[in-house]
DNA sequence: ATACAGTTTAACCAAATGGTTAACAAAGGA
DNA sequence: TCCTTTGTTAACCATTTGGTTAAACTGTAT
């Protein structure tokens, strides 16, 4: 069996390593030092590929924003049945958070430091959630009386909460409750189905 | 009339300058010479008063976990029944968030950042947050089946998300949805009752 | 006044940090 | 083989940053 041996280039490894080091520390607290170690490079070539520290952040924080919100569009858009489409999201959602637990609270961090900013950035990547279409759904619903009286608005604030909040708030609920990494994870594996069953019992007629 | 000058100690002009660059900036993005120009003094007098900036931000730290904890636990330990302490819990706990919008991402924030650190600091300090007697009392209720099913540790979960997220994600909501700032508070101070009464809808029987 | 404690400041320092440079290696292409 | 382009490095630089020091100021008790 030969050793396959995986080169990676430069460039990933580059980004590879800035992710872990940018998505742990943020912004301010990483250093290109440590970016550098972390892809077994010196430190010169960071600035080879990417210019500077901001550029670099900017292509790991896009790429962040980016798994965290798309998927939200597509269902968002689709024609599916508003409780279907609640379950389906809460499905989808938690596994892609599931996968990154670190981005969301890396990501709405970053917001929270320069808003502006991240409006520039992700305005026109075609990857800013788009909830209008959600939201004219609920509205529907409870004008025919099939769901019972809510604000569409808060309906999808309840939606996002339930599902980002936990992991954003990781290490202190782990902390508080006391749950180890696989405890943590059963809970949240657990959660895909029974957040979409509790709102939908709030809501259901 | 008098002009009133209020003579504010010069330890408290410390105090509230670290308080809104720790809090704006966080640990890393903070500068010793923003808080002395943010109060007016020269820097070396941070460390006369604070021995380091660790030490400052560690006061800071700790009076925000503290606003952000204790009124969980008056409630938690109480003997209200359920309903009347979840409607208690969300109306006094987004009545202090809305007081300090911007206090949970800070807390969750540097919470993430060193999670071993956190539970040193504030365990002890006797304002760590034990919901074990609300977990025990949901128990009671599903057994007693006064409400549906649903597992204790998750309702709690929920509370808290539906309570804390939107303050948390703010910046973010208001890019996606546009919302300025009367506006947000305008749907933050209607959740006082909604959150309740959206959980209470789900779980009754 | 004098002395003395607590308070405040300007000037300074060493370490860290993002970024640059110039030299060197690797890899083709002619 | 020589030349050119691309990739990589060690050494260096300017600036920033947390922290220190010694001198000056302020009020107050003697």
């Amino acid at each position: 069996m030969a050793k396959i041996k995986i080169e990676k280039s430069t460039e990933d490894k580059i980004l590879a390593a800035a992710k872990k080091i940018f998505i742990s520390k943020g912004m301010f607290g990483a250093r290109m030092q440590d970016i550098a170690d972390e892809a077994g490079i010196n430190k010169a070539l960071l600035h080879y590929y990417f210019r500077s520290k901001e550029k670099l952040f900017e292509v790991i924080f896009i790429e962040a924003a980016q798994k965290l919100f798309p998927k939200i569009n597509s269902i968002f858009e689709s024609d599916m049945p508003l409780f279907e489409k609640i379950r389906n999201f809460c499905e989808e959602y938690l596994t892609v958070m599931m996968e990154n637990p670190y981005l969301p609270s890396f990501v709405v961090n970053e917001i929270n430091r320069d808003p502006q900013n991240f409006i520039k950035k992700i305005w026109n990547k075609q990857h800013f959630p788009k909830p209008q279409k959600f939201l004219e759904q609920i509205e529907r619903e409870v004008k025919k009386k099939t769901i019972k009286k809510i604000s569409p608005l808060d309906l999808l604030i309840n939606l996002i909460s339930l599902s980002i909040f936990p992991f954003v708030a990781k290490s202190m609920i782990q902390s508080v409750i006391g749950l180890d990494e696989l405890q943590f994870r059963a809970v949240m594996e657990k959660r895909k189905k029974d957040i979409a069953e509790f709102i939908i019992a709030s809501i259901k007629k």
